[in-house]
DNA sequence: TTGCCATCGATTATCGATAATAGATAATGT
DNA sequence: ACATTATCTATTATCGATAATCGATGGCAA
């Protein structure tokens, strides 16, 4: 009946593997619900009937539960329940601006200790052109990801890319709500200054610029608002 | 035997509960034990041993504990357990870049916004002065917290407030402050150009005098190392 | 001896059930 | 009728037990 089944994502994208723990799959599946309407706002998520639905018991969903509450897409107040954020354009938006000071810092550290590799910053550009040359919006999400992975990378702290990687649910589905007034093309070309900056060894405009092109997002009308 | 029960910390604080759900003291219990040397860096963190030792079940333990690796402190791998972190001064390092890349973030939002209790601030700096007369650690601690959580809040971004919540930060200051060689009224005094970039409406500026604040104790030798 | 596979032990991941709690509702006294 | 308290209900928080999994260990064949 439900095609929500506990399927580990299509592509593996960073060799991840396709049996993760359960509470990992059903992350996923909520935020995938939560960010294209599934669960709309304001509505309270009970852990035993999500627990039924997906066939699984209470405390997997409990987990699942708490890791999408760091992404402030969904509120829980104690022995209260938790439901999805009111306005998730307000939840997006403050992810975004998150990130950018996140990817401000990996930049301004990865280009004082100069462990870019800039030439594969520059493949993942020149990748995110060719696909915004045809309109593919997911590989320019797979290769905007990879390119600022990289960046979190070079800056060797584990904490840093850690968090950030848990605020990356765009990579999910996020993405298809935006996708209205994306300039694909103004998205791939955004992210050449930020490895000129890199080559130029100036940390300080490097994580300026950086930060810079994530504002970009954060001023997208909102789309569930 | 133990003074480790799971008592709610003594400072209510910021108007917190005292009978706060048991994953919250455990993950307090554990966060302390972890950062005044209880557990060594590189020791297993056997769940049901845990468990058994405070009384309680795994569960609870169980979400505690993947609380406590989203301030990198502790890394678990799946099916494999939980260890304290090898580096201890390495991880306290990590986490003051990313208290600095939201700290500067949030300035130059309050800033730019405009909605910063600049009394409040001052009041508390004006605190920090005074606790630093007394040589009173604890005092300029929870002081130098209530002045950054100020400015998180008139951030108005709920995730980035939540992220430095997660950071534990009260915690971890009085653990910093406690180290040696700790000029006192120079901490109390440094927090004084922030207000005065705030006050000046430059929010660029405030920002950057944030984050070099807070680079003051990156550069600090930790006490776990 | 060396390499491979089956088995074992320890521990995590998950389950099903119970206890506890907040809010809603009904009952009671005034 | 109103306010106050007791009860009821839905749900979370916690528990104790089971299943699944990883790495280690030991046996066996080449």
């Amino acid at each position: 009946m439900e095609n929500t089944a506990l399927q580990s994502r299509n592509r593996p994208e960073t060799g991840e593997l396709f049996n993760a723990p359960l509470r990992q799959r059903l992350k996923d599946a909520l935020l995938r619900r939560i960010l294209n309407g599934g669960y709309k706002p304001g509505e309270r998520l009970t852990e035993l009937r999500i627990a039924e639905e997906f066939g699984t018991s209470q405390a997997p969903v409990r987990e699942a539960l708490r890791d999408v509450e760091s992404t402030g897409l969904v509120v829980t107040r104690p022995r209260r329940g938790t439901y999805v954020a009111e306005v998730l354009a307000k939840g997006l938006r403050e992810i975004y601006a998150v990130r950018g000071a996140l990817e401000e810092q990996a930049t301004r550290i990865a280009t004082a200790s100069g462990t870019c590799d800039i030439a594969l910053l520059q493949k993942e550009v020149d990748a995110m052109r060719e696909a915004a040359r045809r309109g593919d919006l997911p590989a320019i999400a797979d290769h905007s990801v990879a390119f600022n992975r990289a960046v979190m990378d070079a800056a060797g702290n584990q904490l840093l890319t850690n968090i950030w990687l848990s605020l990356h649910i765009e990579t999910r589905t996020t993405i298809t709500l935006l996708a209205d007034g994306l300039d694909l093309a103004y998205i791939a070309e955004s992210h050449q200054p930020i490895i000129n900056a890199i080559v130029s060894g100036d940390a300080e405009t490097a994580a300026r610029v950086a930060r810079e092109h994530q504002e970009y997002f954060e001023r997208l009308p909102s789309p569930g608002a």
